[in-house]
DNA sequence: GCCAACGTTGGC
DNA sequence: GCCAACGTTGGC
């Protein structure tokens, strides 16, 4: 089981948007980045990922869930462009934000520390924990 | 709002 | 196929 992590700008698409879509969930589109499209071609239904938010707040604030594997994105013109849907699943207590990330040894590799413009990305077990950890757990929707 | 980092495009 | 120019992302 693979674990990822979505980045949203919050004022634009917030966690608190992807809660209102419910458990049928949203379509994660707007994606034009082959690494990024690729990451989600590899998803698989019932995998997780954090939810990070963005220039404001710049946290991991919530876990989602694949609900439906890559599929064309309904809204770029060419179908290359694919992407997966997602619903909300669970806040974390306590949001972890990119300061806590680059201050913690354990999460030196993480690509969201080392490559901040990868929008969808891969984390690995370690980090997973190590985040959830930080976060306290998690609290429901 | 600025700018660094990165990815993509297009001329050669 | 290389590389300069450009556009975009996202941290600061």
């Amino acid at each position: 089981m693979a674990y990822w992590l979505f980045k949203s700008e919050p004022d634009v698409f917030s966690f608190d948007d992807l809660i209102a879509k419910g458990d049928k969930g949203e379509q994660w589109d707007g994606v034009r980045n082959y690494q990024a499209r690729n990451n989600m071609r590899a998803m698989k239904v019932g995998e997780r990922g954090f939810f990070y938010h963005s220039n404001i707040g710049k946290e991991v604030v919530g876990i989602c869930e694949v609900v439906a594997p890559a599929h064309p994105d309904s809204t770029a013109d060419d179908p290359k462009w694919e992407c997966v849907d997602l619903k909300a699943v669970a806040w974390v207590k306590t949001a972890v934000t990119l300061d806590d990330a680059k201050a913690e040894p354990r999460l030196a590799e993480m690509i969201l520390v080392n490559n901040s413009r990868l929008s969808v990305q891969p984390v690995s077990d370690a980090e997973w924990q190590v985040i959830l950890d930080m976060a306290g757990g998690t609290r429901a929707i």
